[in-house]
DNA sequence: TTCAGGATGTACT
DNA sequence: GTACATCCTGAAC
């Protein structure tokens, strides 16, 4: 499990080195996992795009200011949410906003969060756009304000890059896929900050080839 | 395949 | 009152 000493370091460091990690959502009817493929960077010290820029300190934005691994999850457009993990040392007010996955386990359960209907029921369409966006994933994950400002931890939400340690058996030898850096999603109006190169995506393993 | 429009609640000014 | 780190649907191409 990936514990605060990892989410301490720099906020570049940590969006680029979660691309592939395993995000393991723990419920009570079971265990759901999905492989982060997308992540952007928020620095609130330099960063118009981040809610505590200049180190606002607002109601929502206190939570950027808690300690690394501490999770900020948001309601944006009324009806959705958005997983952050906070970075940097407490009272440095950083995170990186988890933005895609791939379900890997407990996809039957997600597909219920996410269309109240079984996998086999859902669209070619719905499968195909299943973890691909902020909202969608906390949707999938069944995660909502509460679960803000908690500790990321073994009963509730965590993240490792060892299959085992969720209970796959040893997995094939992943090929290696690459990484794709661009501006990030959705912040036209950060103004200098729009173009800051602080999005990453890992590509799917067919491009790579 | 792309695109416009609507759903929806709350933090912040 | 305004804006928002979004997503879905249905129409047009």
């Amino acid at each position: 499990m990936l514990t605060s000493d990892f989410f301490a370091q720099d906020t570049l460091t940590v969006a680029r080195a979660l691309l592939g990690c395993y995000l393991v959502r723990e419920r009570p009817e079971g265990r759901r996992v999905c492989r982060i493929t997308e992540t952007e960077a928020y620095i609130g010290r330099i960063d118009k795009a981040c809610h505590a820029y200049g180190y606002k300190r607002t109601k929502r934005s206190e939570t950027l200011f808690m300690p690394p691994g501490t999770i900020y999850n948001y309601l944006i457009y009324g009806m959705y949410y958005c997983l952050n993990l906070v970075t940097e040392a407490e009272g440095e007010p950083c995170a990186v906003l988890l933005r895609g996955a791939e379900a890997v386990l407990g996809e039957e359960d997600m597909a219920r969060a996410r269309f109240g209907k079984g996998l086999a029921e859902c669209s070619a369409n719905q499968r195909k756009n299943f973890l691909n966006g902020p909202g969608k994933l906390c949707r999938a994950l069944a995660l909502t304000r509460e679960e803000n400002a908690k500790a990321l931890s073994p009963s509730l939400l965590w993240v490792t890059n060892d299959p085992a340690e969720f209970g796959l058996p040893m997995l094939t030898t992943a090929p290696a896929r690459e990484v794709q850096i661009s501006k990030r999603i959705g912040i036209d109006y950060a103004e200098e900050a729009t173009d800051f190169p602080w999005r990453f995506v890992l590509l799917p393993a067919s491009l790579t080839e």
